[in-house]
DNA sequence: TATAGTGGTTTCCTAAAGTATACCGGTATC
DNA sequence: GATACCGGTATACTTTAGGAAACCACTATA
């Protein structure tokens, strides 16, 4: 992962899309913490508090031990979540939300925020009331 | 497409997630918008003037015409692009931002704020210099 | 001793996203 | 007449995301 330097003025239309390419680095990033089936499920509960590994299964229907698991990591590395083991027997697990994770509030009513305006946006044009 | 109405007190830990997954589903629109892996290039690109297909397709290095097509009909769809026929010979095409497409601007800003940083913090951390 | 709960892992599978390559009709250029 | 640019489409392939089911060691409970 390259500390990439980058100016906005050097996006127009003429310019190298390297640079702009650059430019979208991080964009990405954000947009991999967020993206994916479970992710937002995941992070929106702990949000409300502590809670163990079963107990977030429980809480998000259809969401698989395995699909948990890897999601749980990635919150780990990504410095999102932690892990905390108690020495009970037999061992309990929770998991806790940063107060990094939740540095990602402001982007995620942004997205809320567009989101629901598309929404309309979309729906009241096609007249649909079901999708 | 359910229009859902939702109230953020309704989410706190011992209630169903039910509502909760509801919050979610515009958060989950803006984000299949800005998702996969050439969207957002694509809407820079427009960005920064009307473009004719070709034209996108060399300013994006690695994208292919089948990508690029489909990307630009889930733009016409979400009125994020529109699509000009001229009657040359010929026939040229070309693809432009709408104003509401440009309502994206601060979403995509607000991830770059958060993704600049989280990638210093990642960087930093891992004392990286390449990935 | 059987059953259930804990916190996961492993293996196999399908569906969706994305890539590679060739091709199409039209026109303009060499 | 050959080549190249335009705006794509078609077909076949690979890669990734995610799902289903079984399984593990451990412990508590009936």
């Amino acid at each position: 992962m390259e500390v990439v330097e980058y100016d906005k003025r050097k996006c127009p239309t003429h310019v190298s899309t390297g640079e702009c390419t650059k430019h979208l680095l991080p964009v990405k990033d954000a947009l991999d913490i967020l993206s994916g089936k479970w992710k937002l499920q995941i992070i929106l509960s702990l949000t409300f508090g502590k809670k163990r590994f079963k107990q977030i299964q429980r809480e998000i229907p259809g969401l698989t031990p395995k699909m948990l698991s890897k999601e749980l990591k990635e919150l780990e590395i990504n410095e999102l979540a932690t892990r905390h083991v108690y020495d009970t027997s037999p061992v309990s697990v929770e998991y806790e939300i940063t107060p990094y994770g939740r540095t990602l509030k402001p982007i995620i009513e942004e997205l809320h925020k567009w989101g629901s305006k598309h929404r309309k946006r979309i729906i009241t044009r096609s007249g649909r009331s079901t999708l």
